[in-house]
DNA sequence: GCGTGAGGTTGACTCACGTCAATGCCGCCG
DNA sequence: CGGCGGCATTGACGTGAGTCAACCTCACGC
């Protein structure tokens, strides 16, 4: 277990750093808020880096922070008394770590990758939930966000072949970049790196680390990807993966 | 496919009457909010009643509705384009019906049982929403509490065996059973009815329905349920049965 | 009575995925 | 340089759960 050490950088920035932080774009929590409730919240935020690996909550733990996701990969993870263990989330760029209301962390958080983040103290986060509705109702429709993205990972644990989890998987990893800028990506497809280790993977997918393994290989023989290069994993065409994904739903197009 | 046939009763009923619903009782929303907003929302309420196999709302489609669950249960479905069906969630008696923010319905809601519903038209409730934080506040307490329950489910997915999934499903029952009054209880041990069929159970785990049946058999000949008797089954070692469903967390008594 | 259809159980067989083990690659450190 | 540890890949093999099919029970209608 990993001893938790912040190296705080104390950055208690002007507004004007907002402009340029992810999460005051779309999709974050600072986003769609008012002036007053993005002055207030800037002006409790800290900045922390946290490297990879380092657990950041544990499970069962009251939270002493909040915070925004600046960059890199948090994994939610639970595990069962014998050790197995399921990813039952995982937060990038704009996303909200914490569990705002009420009791301790359901899971245990850890940096996948090294972590931006930009925190608020749990005591002062909450007193500013109580005093601006308009945070709360943002937080509220993340949070429903959070709900229906768990409920789709439930149709892929429950019901997709590795084959299909993992290219799901990789799909999903595919549209994050199309959205997010995207360097990286070029005439031969979505370009991007793998943020998770291969035990990362099969956590998330319900599966053993050499299933992904051979799955990847397939889908690599399959022509899905194409991995090995530069950025981990390219993309050449996305609707043969998302066709090998097995499409979810009787409609979307 | 069921047509939709809302068999309403219309009955505005007096707040007095809130004094016995279960909704206002620990756990549902319009317990922890103010008389204010109780009567407010009394007052849009209509009762509704909805046959089993029903399906209440569709996936992709706004709600002309949300509402309380009085009694029944409700079965939150996801499927992929060929067929295969995933249960992502159960609703119960003090549970709220519908995706209160934003989007259409995420997945398709529908009656496993006959179920009893305390409906608001989905304009007059938003109006509400927004005219009164408390009311939002609560369904947010609620959403969190349903995340943690998905995250808990994928756990049991993506990680557990067959025998484990039943077994957790069982207990996952009894427990209710034994928090809500609990007739049926006795020297003999916990005991409820199944609310649902074979199929929808191996939808809810994941499995298929001989799967299913066998590890009943297999739990029953273990002695860990009594089946077949006046309620569908009886659990007469809950502790046992908890070791059966492979009890999560490293802590946890 | 009989026929029918939905839901459940059980058995025989198959196969996708897990398990176990060997090997390779790479970065790190003495 | 060599040794080591973490991570990934690949192969051989075993098994838990899916598939396919038979059969049972019960409710319902004629």
């Amino acid at each position: 277990m990993n001893i938790r050490l912040e190296k705080d950088i104390i950055l208690p920035k002007a507004l004007a750093g907002c402009r340029d932080c992810p999460a005051a774009r779309t999709g974050g929590v600072c986003d769609a808020i008012g002036l007053e409730e993005l002055q207030a919240l800037n002006h409790i935020a800290r900045h922390k880096i946290i490297p990879a690996g380092q657990v950041i909550f544990a499970e069962n733990e009251e939270p002493a922070f909040f915070a925004n996701i600046l960059s890199g990969a948090v994994k939610l993870t639970k595990s069962l008394s014998d050790g197995r263990q399921q990813i039952v989330g995982i937060l990038f760029s704009p996303d909200f770590l914490g569990r705002a209301l009420g009791r301790a962390n359901p899971c245990f958080a850890e940096a996948a990758t090294e972590v931006e983040l930009c925190s608020y103290p749990a005591g002062a986060f909450t007193s500013l939930m109580k005093r601006y509705p308009a945070l709360e109702h943002r937080l509220y429709e993340k949070t429903l966000d959070e709900l229906d993205a768990a409920r789709d990972w439930m149709v892929l644990l429950g019901r997709k072949t590795a084959r299909e989890k993992v290219a799901s998987f990789l799909y999903m990893l595919a549209r994050r970049a199309r959205m997010a800028g995207c360097r990286q990506c070029g005439d031969d497809g979505i370009g991007f790196d793998l943020p998770l280790r291969r035990m990362d993977i099969a956590d998330y997918l319900g599966l053993t680390i050499e299933t992904v393994s051979r799955q990847i290989t397939r889908l690599r023989a399959d022509g899905l990807i194409i991995t090995g290069g530069k950025p981990d994993v390219r993309v050449p065409d996305m609707a043969g993966l998302a066709r090998a994904a097995g499409r979810d739903g009787p409609e979307e197009s």
